[in-house]
DNA sequence: CGAGGTCTTGAAGACGATCAACAAACGTGG
DNA sequence: CCACGTTTGTTGATCGTCTTCAAGACCTCG
């Protein structure tokens, strides 16, 4: 499969699990990604104050939006899967006001946000899918927000793997209930606001109570039931339903 | 001036601060909003589950949007002014999934889901304007998940103030360096992740630093320069940037 | 003027941070 | 394929921020 096939595959996965994606779209898509590249782990992908004149697409790999305060304390704000666009929004909001980094090797695809403005004039529903996927960018944020704010460090753990878990298994890259999940607890500590300590004594809590096993960048959760329980996980957030929008 | 005009100025001004609004477009927004009411603080605009076939506008008075977990801890994970919508995202995200409140008495209005397809069907600018502005509130999710996870208390109260300082100005609701702000401390904390007892400590601090005044309702900020530093507040997450999108 | 909500304060305790050291795993080159 | 250096994970001890609980003061509004 070419590099452009790949990006569009992807893509048209992530759509497809929301909504109806016609042959003409199909045909678009498979026309608009360009730029493949590689990104190793730890590089940026999109810099903090970039004016971009492109969004980027992963299409292999695990990435994450961030900002870093003067105390060199970072914060990840979101997390990327393959299919997942980084910064779609750059299309509109035009200057980056985080950056993105690759948690892992990366493959990634750009699409020019002269080609967005083009689909915004002549495809008002291919417009709203793209639309639909900042929207639920949004979501998420908002169940992290929760997550962070309310959720004791198990629950947010046991709640940011449910949503990963769903989020693979929708772009087909789990297997039974596991998955790869390259990033280091110093990672996961930026990723959930907290100290990578406390991060290695939450993940060691969640193996003893026997409701996953990590080891070898490899999930496995054990006990989906109990591991939902515990997050008060509701996927409604995630809009995983195929309807017309 | 009737409720009609007077929600078509708040979306507009909103509108205009980030992009040339043109007449046509202008005259639409003037023609789409009905359904003018007045919400009573404390309760609910749209429920959690809901599945609106509108959404809407905030004219007047300050809303929130919120999750409830289990243990009955509440957290907001967004607030909305005058000319913010308050689920845009409903238009095309279809089920809510968090519930909006009213903080204050709100005068509300709305716009049919049918409407916003036309839109989208035939105007492309006011579309990726619309567009635009759920991404700002991505943007200030993202920005409130630093303050959650990485600031401390008193850092994100002063975050939270520059913020709301700067979003009040920007569509004319703040007086010199004051604007009205009627949340309780209970609801601070929600907005926060904090406990009442800790916002109350929190703010103590920040007026004994001399950086604020909050009495009945009226925050005045007192030296924005020193508030700004401590905050690390770096406005342009906000994008109040006047450019084509 | 009374009543309910809101703010304030104190005391005690929990959750998570920090610091420091060591163990284990990984990958890179020889 | 082993050796070595670096990154990552693990543990213990101590500390600090924020929570909880409880009570009293204040304020607002009917």
């Amino acid at each position: 499969m070419t590099d452009s096939a790949t990006a569009a595959a992807a893509l048209t996965a992530k759509l497809e699990v929301r909504d109806a994606v016609s042959p003409e779209e199909k045909a678009i898509i498979g026309r608009m990604f360009s730029d493949f590249r590689t990104i190793a782990a730890g590089d940026d992908i999109v810099r903090d104050g970039d004016r971009p004149t492109h969004s980027t697409l992963v299409v292999d790999g695990f990435s994450a939006r961030y900002k870093v305060l003067q105390s060199g304390d970072r914060q990840l704000t979101a997390i990327h899967l393959p299919g997942d666009f980084v910064d779609l929004h750059s299309f509109l909001l035009k200057e980056m006001d985080h950056g993105v980094v690759a948690l892992s090797t990366c493959r990634i695809a750009t699409v020019q946000h002269t080609t967005l403005q083009h689909i915004t004039q002549t495809q008002p529903h291919l417009t709203r899918m793209f639309w639909l996927l900042t929207l639920i960018d949004g979501a998420i944020h908002r169940e992290w927000l929760v997550s962070m704010g309310r959720r004791p460090a198990i629950g947010q753990m046991a709640h940011l793997i449910c949503e990963l878990y769903l989020r693979l298994q929708s772009v087909g890259l789990t297997q039974d209930m596991s998955f790869n999940f390259p990033v280091t607890q110093v990672e996961l500590g930026d990723l959930m606001g907290l100290s990578s300590v406390h991060v290695n004594r939450t993940l060691q809590e969640l193996r003893a109570s026997d409701l996953l096993s990590w080891r070898s960048q490899t999930v496995t959760i054990l006990d989906w039931q109990r591991l939902e329980d515990l997050a008060e996980f509701d996927k409604r957030y995630l809009h995983l339903v195929k309807e017309p929008r």
